[in-house]
DNA sequence: GTAACTGTACTCGGATATTCCATGTCCGAGTAGGGTTGG
DNA sequence: CCAACCCTACTCGGACATGGAATATCCGAGTACAGTTAC
């Protein structure tokens, strides 16, 4: 099992975003601080778009912003708004198709693995909806204060 | 994010050997079972095997047994031995890749961000860890009491 | 009759194709700002 | 001098290639059983 690469990238833009509040930052500018392929980069931040997490803007000063206040962006939004809203495990019913298998229906009750694996998923879920890009931010400001310093200083030298 | 579709395999065939308590049970026969392509079957057991959830037998009357009692066989174990130990989210520590930094190491500090993902992850695991095969197997007789019954005469009536 | 031997059929195990999705790229639609031109 | 207009440059947005991993398959190594043969 294996999370998209895009879901680091949003997460960092998402805490990127929330540091520097300019009236918007291009895809450009933040694949280029971060040194990724913009064309790319601009895909993964429309996603979060689309979602409701970034506000687009387009033409010359456009680019993306935070669509509401960090506190209430969990990081569960972020990945659902990447990797999709599907679940991890998916349940084939292979159960169904076992021998000796009468004409209507087999099993109407659900199945016991399926709602093992749910209830991990569900575990996973929640850890990741009790956490907000707020705290994300206070953590790193935490252990390493001079980021946010930084970066916000980047992005306002190189607006010109 | 997708899980491989061979955990749903490997988490059903463990709980038909549980079931079924022959001397051993071939991948051919477990893929005509579950109407599974028998080779790829035989790939996932392997794995299983070499993580030391089964045990495998080869020659006539040979196949896969379980290594050792239901109760001591966590889902967790399971989806380790199919999907690998790497954990879904891998920080590329991106951060490091900003400007103006300096010779030295960066942020000897943690990622924050991959730290409150592999929060959430362990939370997963921690769920995993925790339902044995033999759980799943009571909460199936609870649910489906015939599967077992049948799972058994089926094996039994075919070995010849 | 018994025991050793040989051949066969069946199993796991790993090396080998193939398909599909994540990754990466490209071009078009739209917009804001600035320069220009006419009044 | 001022305002309307046009043009350029820059942005997002979605359609289009590419690569690598999951999926699927095939063949070889090894083993137990049955049949056969020699004693």
């Amino acid at each position: 099992m294996r999370m998209a690469e895009g879901v680091e990238w949003a997460l960092h833009s998402c805490l990127l975003l929330a540091w520097v509040e300019q009236d918007a930052v291009s895809a450009a500018r933040l694949a280029r601080y971060y040194q990724l392929p913009p064309a790319y980069l601009n895909k993964q931040l429309q996603a979060l778009s689309k979602a409701g997490i970034l506000t687009s803007l387009s033409g010359p000063r456009g680019g993306f912003r935070l669509a509401r206040p960090p506190e209430r962006i969990t990081l569960m939004d972020v990945v659902a708004a990447i990797e999709g809203p599907e679940a991890a495990f998916r349940c084939t019913e292979i159960r169904q198709r076992v021998p000796l298998a009468g004409p209507g229906v087999q099993f109407p009750a659900p199945c016991s693995i399926a709602g093992a694996m749910r209830k991990a998923e569900l575990a996973w879920r929640h850890a990741l909806a009790e956490q907000t890009l707020a705290d994300v931010m206070a953590a790193t400001e935490r252990s390493t204060p001079e980021a946010s310093d930084r970066a916000r200083r980047w992005f306002e030298d190189t607006r010109a």
